[in-house]
DNA sequence: TCCTGGCACTCGTCATGACCGAGTGCCAAT
DNA sequence: ATTGGCACTCGGTCATGACGAGTGCCAGGA
């Protein structure tokens, strides 16, 4: 026997009763509330065929079906139709969005918007230090020994870190050094950063050249910790609603959602943008999150994503829902972005 | 009859065994784990004086009895005792927060810290902006009409906007305006911004005066705007493991850590340092807190502290110890800021 | 060959009721 | 004022049994 239409059909409609229901769903009900057909002995037959090959599972002897991961993973695969956002769906995300004034206020507005459009947790990546460009580099005499390097980036971005210098500096030497990083360094990319670091201080006087050292270490020093490093989450609470789709607590969910390793392996790794990846239960890595998947995509204006974005919830999630939802937002913050 | 030293040892006790154990506790117990020097039955008719006073309560007629608010408030204004860190976790508040590098660094960490010494949820307030005073105002040319403004605090917070500009404006052109609106602020207290920012269109030339203008209007914003508004969370998983201690769901209260200005409420409106406020259950104002007390204290180096920081766990806490940890972390905190 | 109706069986849920024990309040005695 | 004793209350636990949803299998029909 082999995986026909019909079955596939069964297999889908257990998938939607179940995300809507919460509840094992039974042969005879999916008969009433799907066009299927077919008697429930034959949807039993089917239904026992599809559990036989693992797409869905028992809870016990007396219930019924529920998918099983490999289940959901056919499903978003091969069964689940995009699901366009509804009218005031768009425009609250038009209006929510466009009233933002800069970077950190794009990514909370987002993030929040995500959580509330999906019922979700949701999270944003910033954009990769490693993927932008740098807009301006400025020095700030903080006293004879310590600098502040403040970094700016086309993408919004800034970053900030406290240079202790080898020598007490004047205020005409700072300029010099000013002039020459950026003249160095800005426009350029900065996954490129470390090749342009190397020869800067060939651009500065004798006397400037251990000083320009130390302010490349600290550069890419803080590239290298904070690259990809900021995310922002939100909708923590969303996760109590679907408390009951967890196995005892959600409280390894809240422990790993807490370590911001666990979470940019979530949503980076992204290379094109609007490509929507889905990890679904067990696929995940970490072991906290064998009850719940994530549907994440990269954001950018161009070819190469800037970041990603996504949304976490439990593996029994509306998948068409919160795809549309999420490829939807990750587009408009790209715009977004791209008109800076 | 009054509320006499034994009564109040018996309280005393009452909290302490109810904290440690998480079940009311009766008057065997209370007579057995602790020194009273009376019997079961004095305890008791204690135990109803207590009771009819309001400061304990019974779940149901035949069980112990548990503290109720008032009883937590009077056990922490007048029956707790300092407990003393012991010396490992002096040392790892020491060690945690000695390698940080700049602000953002020493918030996570001493966010971090917190969560983990007090196993609750630990909340930091970043610098306030409006107690802060500039350090230094940059520039960026970002293209004909847009600059972007970049503020540098003392306390070593950062915040950029961009300004859209009337008009066009020349590298020269910005240099002035750096010059101008550094010279009338370095050094100056946000606090007395509005003030400043009126007389700068004064120092710059007639044609530079409308662009000054503009810049005061959004640096005035971002005051505004920015002013307390940032705070950094850790720990929430920490509120699963008393999630019994919850009526129902602990989603209230993450819903009410999801919203930064009832953070900003819990832990702000501090004036003074190491002053420890402590709010118990019914005495917050957010419906979504009445079950959770929190222990805060404002931080900083000198007489006025910069922010707030602090703890929020269950009704049911361990007083004395949160309140030396978030003592400790804050000492320790504001000690650094005034280092850097 | 595939579909269908029927039937026996499984097992989780719920309501019931008995029992246990922790804890109380009250009272008389010290 | 304190204490020991005693009757009483009531929530938690456990065993029991009825109920019902759902299944697998089988024989008959298209």
């Amino acid at each position: 026997m082999t995986l026909d239409d019909r079955k596939l059909e069964v297999l889908r409609a257990i998938v939607e009763d179940y995300v809507s229901t919460h509840e094992p769903v039974g042969s005879k009900s999916l008969a009433e509330r799907h066009v299927l057909g077919v008697s429930p002995a034959t949807i039993r037959n089917d239904m026992a065929f599809l559990e036989d090959e693992g797409y869905i599972a028992q809870p016990h002897t007396s219930a019924g079906r529920i998918p099983t991961d490999k289940g959901y993973r056919l499903f978003v695969d091969r069964l689940s139709q995009v699901k366009p956002l509804s009218a005031p769906e768009r425009r609250a995300i038009q209006t929510f969005l466009d009233g933002a004034v800069d970077l950190d206020d794009v990514v909370r507005r987002s993030v929040r918007l995500l959580a509330q459009l999906t019922r979700q947790v949701a999270v944003v990546q910033y954009p990769a230090l490693s993927r932008s460009a740098v807009r301006h580099l400025e020095l700030v005499h903080l006293s004879d020994s310590r600098l502040l390097l403040v970094l700016i980036t086309d993408t919004g971005r800034v970053e900030q870190r406290v240079v202790q210098l080898p020598a007490a500096l004047g205020e005409d030497q700072v300029a010099e050094l000013r002039t020459a990083v950026n003249a160095g360094l800005t426009g350029r990319h900065l996954a490129d950063a470390p090749a342009q670091v190397e020869s800067l201080p060939d651009a500065v006087g004798l006397e400037l050249r251990p000083v320009m050292v130390s302010l490349g270490t600290v550069l890419l020093e803080t590239l290298a910790e904070r690259s990809e490093e900021r995310v922002m989450l939100a909708g923590t609470a969303n996760l109590t609603r679907s408390a009951l789709d967890f196995p005892g607590t959600i409280h390894p969910v809240l422990e790993a959602l807490e370590e911001q390793v666990v979470l940019l392996k979530l949503i980076g790794e992204i290379e094109t943008p609007s490509t929507l990846r889905v990890r679904i239960g067990e696929e995940h890595a970490v072991a906290g999150l064998r009850d719940t998947s994530v549907v994440s995509v990269g954001y950018g204006a161009g070819e190469q994503a800037l970041a990603g974005l996504g949304v976490l919830g439990p593996t029994r999630m509306d998948y068409p829902g919160t795809m549309s939802a999420v490829r939807a937002v990750a587009r408009y913050v790209g715009e977004l972005l791209a008109r800076q």
